[in-house]
DNA sequence: CGCCATAGGGTATACGTATACGCATAATAT
DNA sequence: ATATTATGCGTATACGTATACCCTATGGCG
């Protein structure tokens, strides 16, 4: 009888039953050196009969760190709210995984582009860090980020690793990864080939894959032809839509890279739809290498690019960065993967 | 040049500005009436002007209340360390909508199921409460439950929503899905329905689902042929295996109703393997509408859960705990969704 | 005109931890 | 032997907010 099991123990409460005060608890727990080993070893032994773990939000206060990180996802204002793209959810785990790893809590939170999440994670000491993570008008958010800068507010950015990217980037070698793509159709013979995607500066990202992919066709010997290129934003009905005005156009190609899986999934119907087989009539590779890429009929040669790397090396380079090191811009390398849509 | 932006206004910043004390802006901030709208309307001007937010971590220790939720997934370990069932990822984006929309943060967390997750979280102060998302062994954590109810920790878990499941639950109406599954079936024509997927009070909604299947069924005056049920997880490779092992036990059957998307894409292989066209030779239906089932060839026939409503009835069903009430559990009715697998 | 309720807001303090200091004792150096 | 330094720990206090309690003016009432 007596005591309500939920009246959680303090470090006071430690420290009566060790017979010491509560800033040796404390430091104790905490690791400092300066607590013999036979007092910290009494103290971790009574914690432990005590079910006792550390306030989380007194030991924040206190030491203004909160050993968590806050991970925003970006989304265009989308009218299905509940599409999230499975390109970054896969790389939910890896970061999830990697923050507890480094002892660190996850706070997550979705937000439409146009709100003021700048203001509302910058201040609020919820989080020692930011990691950004999306798709979506680089040039909108542009602003954004610089305002992050000035305020010193420590995050990651997923994307596009170019020089005059803002703050700390973490991304694919997008360059690299168009270039592997390229060579690959030029290598099964194909010349003609359309990039669907939009290479404009407001999505960096496809602008690298495509500039990779010239790199691959100029090396060939072939001349890029920007007529075939058509913009598209990461979906189904994009990549449909920029296939079905391809085709439209009347020009020949024999081969499509899609600056996502989406768009290559979406021009996989568009082709079928216009009776062009694909492998024979045209060759097809998309980029990202979700779920549903080694699903579709012909299953899709991709690009993967490295997820488990990338969201352990976005959590180590925003500790890093917290830690108040120079953390540096970093690329990782990306893999073809072939399946039938480029089998010739 | 004077002050660094980045020194963080607090409460008594305010109330020096305003005139008043520093408990007057705190009540003014959180909409006591014992304010006048003259002060408080001041108050929130400044507060606004200095881009001052509430420090989060003194705010729940001083009131004992995090305002943050925590979302556990469990997983069976499993050697694909970044898969995540897509269903429960699918669910995430509705959770966190609501979370915000109920000024609530998410910390998320990825466990395994033997660790002490039912220690951690309850004494940390780190979350006012616990929703628990997971397949796996129902029975291996069922004591850990037990230990939460115990505890008095506030937490809501999606799953079968039975008499005798622990502490609040909320979950699709699984034998009712599996009846539309089973009725559709049946009217199609086919009669000899295999089921697979686990069936014993491990998987409970698998259970359900089988329930549900016997008794559209039994409606129809068809008795359940319990041969034809072979155990499985949900995975794309324990589909594979036992509709491998349904074949080769050399039983007819001209329907398989998977307990999961992954169980039948599994399927679906192993059938094709096997030279069965499915539709004519085998209808097959799965659960869960993953992204990949309309993508697979032939598309998938499916059961879609409501999961915009699920993360939504979660979220608030454990406010509702949170507050005191008595939340009841819930069940969430469940769509066919028809596709070539089933288009005879 | 005295009395009490009420609005509006101030004073004091608690939440549980981490850290700057200070102070012994013990271990070395001189 | 004294001066010096390191070890191990206690004392005091700060972190920023929320709340219990108290106080002062008003206004309504008899």
């Amino acid at each position: 009888m007596g005591r309500q099991p939920s009246a959680k123990p303090t470090s006071f409460d430690i420290a009566y039953l060790a017979g010491v005060s509560q800033p040796t608890v404390s430091r104790a727990l905490r690791g400092s050196k300066s607590v013999s080993a036979a007092t910290r070893a009494n103290i971790e032994r009574i914690a432990r009969e005590l079910n006792y773990t550390v306030d989380k939000n007194a030991s924040s206060l206190r030491s203004q760190r909160t050993h968590t990180l806050a991970l925003l996802f970006f989304e265009d204002p989308t009218p299905d709210e509940s599409m999230i793209n499975p390109f970054f959810l896969s790389m939910l785990g890896s970061i999830t995984r990697q923050c507890a790893l480094k002892g660190y809590d996850l706070l997550i939170s979705f937000q439409q582009m146009h709100n003021d999440w700048h203001v509302a994670y910058q201040d609020s000491h919820r989080s020692d860090g930011i990691i950004l993570l999306g798709y979506g008008d680089y040039q909108l958010y542009r602003t954004k980020l610089e305002h992050l800068v000035e305020m010193d507010t420590k995050f990651v950015r997923w994307g596009s690793v170019s020089d005059d990217s803002i703050g700390l980037t973490v991304g694919s070698d997008n360059v690299g990864a168009g270039e592997l793509a390229g060579a690959h159709l030029v290598e099964i013979g194909r010349r003609h080939i359309a990039f669907l995607g939009d290479a404009s500066d407001h999505a960096p990202e496809f602008q690298d894959r495509y500039t990779g992919l010239c790199r691959a066709m100029r090396a060939a010997g072939i001349a890029p032809d920007p007529g075939l290129q058509q913009g598209a934003v990461s979906s189904e009905a994009s990549g449909y839509a920029a296939a079905r005005s391809l085709l439209a156009s009347g020009q020949p190609f024999d081969a499509i890279f899609a600056a996502s899986d989406l768009i290559a999934i979406g021009a996989m119907r568009a082709l079928a739809e216009a009776k062009l087989r694909c492998p024979p009539d045209v060759a097809l590779i998309g980029f990202d290498d979700i779920p549903a890429a080694s699903q579709t009929s012909p299953t899709l040669t991709t690009v993967m690019q490295d997820m488990k790397g990338a969201g352990e090396l976005l959590v180590d380079a925003l500790l890093r960065r917290i830690g108040g090191a120079d953390a540096e811009r970093t690329m990782l390398p990306a893999k073809l993967i072939k399946r039938q849509s480029t089998a010739v």
